[in-house]
DNA sequence: AACAAAATACTACAATTGTAGTAGAAAAAC
DNA sequence: GTTTTTCTACTACAATTGTAGTATTTTGTT
């Protein structure tokens, strides 16, 4: 109910972090705009949430000449980990293995990803063993 | 913001649940005091929680004789796989190479399940190349 | 400069979440 | 069977989330 500093994004937050993630220095406009190719919302939604994540610091504003930008002040990377955790001890009590599981299930996962996945295995079992 | 029928438990909706599944026909004492091992929380507050969560359909609710019992109305694995997806989704943009990727880096991954992996990973390329 | 268009600030609001107090009903203890 | 203990119901409340309207302030256009 606190635990601030740590980025937990809500819904809307999480979208809208992609949005720049993927376009760097944006716009309220440029985000809206992409936000609208999914789904129908207001402008003056996306530009609330932008100032409120301002203020929570997650992301961070600049004007460029005239035109105020936005971008993301955690790295995509860096969220994921945060709710990849949060997920993990809550839904599956930190089990990990039986996360992949779930994840190798899904039908997206083709031949390819899972010859990608067993060479990683591989390497990182060498690794392991091997700690240079 | 609706899209209720599938469940997507908030944090303490799923930790009730959690003890649930492992208890599962629970009074509200016995969710309060499993839940107060981990952490300090008022009996009222487990107890709305369960009255909310009935309300809502996630759990049922069952007089035996004198008291009142709780269980758990999804199973386990049907909320995984609802938070999984909406993880995978929405942080990894549908990836779940990214995420497994993720989750085998974790420290808590041991070499036994590494291999348990690798062997899973063989039955399924069979699998799938077989399909009987 | 005057007006139109666009962007930003400020305000609002209902639903949900996390938390718990209090009052009244039920069960247990004497 | 009355008192004490325990539950349940009902109420409250602040913070967060998702949504957006209105009022200003900036810009861009003639």
């Amino acid at each position: 109910m606190e635990d601030q500093s740590i980025y937990q994004p809500s819904d809307v937050e999480l979208e809208i972090l992609q949005i720049l993630w993927e376009h760097q220095p944006a716009t309220v406009r440029t985000v809206h705009e992409k936000i609208c190719e999914k789904r129908e919302v207001g402008y003056t939604t996306i530009l609330t949430f932008l100032q409120r994540m301002t203020k929570k610091k997650m992301v961070k504003r600049s004007k460029e000449g005239k035109t105020h930008y936005y971008q993301a002040v955690p790295k995509e990377t860096e969220v994921q980990q945060t709710l990849f955790e949060r997920l993990l001890n809550t839904a599956y009590r930190g089990s990990a293995m039986k996360m992949v599981m779930h994840a190798l299930g899904q039908e997206q996962v083709d031949d390819d990803e899972l010859k990608a996945l067993q060479q990683w295995l591989e390497a990182k079992k060498k690794e392991d063993h091997d700690p240079s």
